[in-house]
DNA sequence: GTCTATAATCAGATAGAC
DNA sequence: GTCTATCTGATTATAGAC
């Protein structure tokens, strides 16, 4: 019996997962620079610096890498989420929450999706990486929301899920790029600009 | 000479503009539906009822034709914004504009362009007609932004570009999808929903 | 698992008759 | 201008040798 391959991975294995990594990295990177529909596995294939067949000896379909970026946001924005101090107030998780996805898209690490592709949406949903991360995001930021809710600070009157679609679409928010394209303002004052228009809007705050 | 072609389209230049408004409408409802990668020229030369090499008779290329819906989408912006009272502040101004955007997208009207396609919007910056209405469209919102800022009801400490950028986003919130997926509010609440989050911003007003 | 080479498909655009 | 039929290129995916 080998005693050690049920501990720990096999060195063949490591280089499996390292090689897997790379590839989901690269499309995580084409997906935010060009979108779904843009980017071709030939471009994969070529960047990662391998053949297109064996691209899909590791993953079955091009929705599947997309799929395969987008759970590996997910467990990045879960480990973020998680590394925050837990005696922090409700309404200051939250604004560290969108900060930490505004800076990821600033830095051009967010994968950006056709918001109505029917194949990759289908994928999505069939992915249970996926949905499972989605969902227990969406219970840890909506008991925030409830809780800031209750203490006056986040506005009781909207109802938490609009709340929360709120916080998820600054995501796909393109008034980032916009600001990053004008070029005039540092991605530092871009992330406060879009986090204060998001939690405090446009209008005066003493009116 | 034909004295009465100069003064008036004849009649088949009447019908050629009427085919081409179906045209442009179809592809319209097409783009709202399914954005601009998923919309095929066959499904539009369908939809509309004639072949599809008839189509390119009339347009040149598929990124013509979302151009064209564009431009007529730019168009009823421009003559909403141009019928609204003059005399009413600039803060409602922006508001009946931005509520105006709201409605156009719950109505399935407002086509959805992808952020990033490279071809479509080389197409977008080389109309003169999309452009110029762009352009005074910005004139007037931004108009009305610095307005409201110099009178203390839009927050004087935001750029006033950030702000029309922010407005500008609206037409392709997809908050506004979410709320309608999810059934639980009827349009005029789904709008009024976005427009508080959208000015109001999500945290209490008296804090 | 990796490669080269190739299939299979789909979609934008065009030819040419009427 | 409209049609049918076709071309062309791009892209996803696979076959089969090593």
């Amino acid at each position: 019996m080998k005693s050690e391959a049920a501990a720990k991975p096999s060195f063949k294995q490591q280089m499996l997962q390292v090689r897997e990594d790379t590839i989901v990295q690269t499309v995580n990177r084409l997906l935010a620079e060009k979108g779904f529909e843009a980017m071709t596995v030939d471009e994969v294939a070529a960047q990662v610096g391998i053949a297109k067949a064996s691209l899909y000896k590791h993953f079955a379909s091009k929705e599947d890498l997309a799929v395969a970026a987008m759970v590996r946001v997910m467990r990045q924005a879960q480990a973020f989420i998680a590394a925050l101090p837990p005696q922090d107030p409700p309404l200051q998780q939250l604004r560290a929450a969108v900060r930490w996805v505004l800076q990821l898209k600033l830095a051009g690490g967010m994968p950006s999706l056709p918001s109505q592709n029917s194949s990759l949406r289908a994928s999505l949903a069939a992915s249970h990486d996926y949905m499972d991360g989605l969902i227990e995001l969406s219970d840890r930021l909506g008991g925030w929301i409830e809780a800031a809710q209750a203490a006056n600070e986040l506005n009781p009157q909207l109802p938490a899920i609009a709340i929360l679609y709120t916080f998820f679409a600054r995501a796909c928010d393109p008034v980032v790029e916009f600001l990053k394209m004008g070029g005039l303002y540092t991605d530092a004052q871009i992330e406060a600009l879009v986090l204060s228009t998001c939690f405090e809007g446009v209008v005066s705050r003493q009116g």
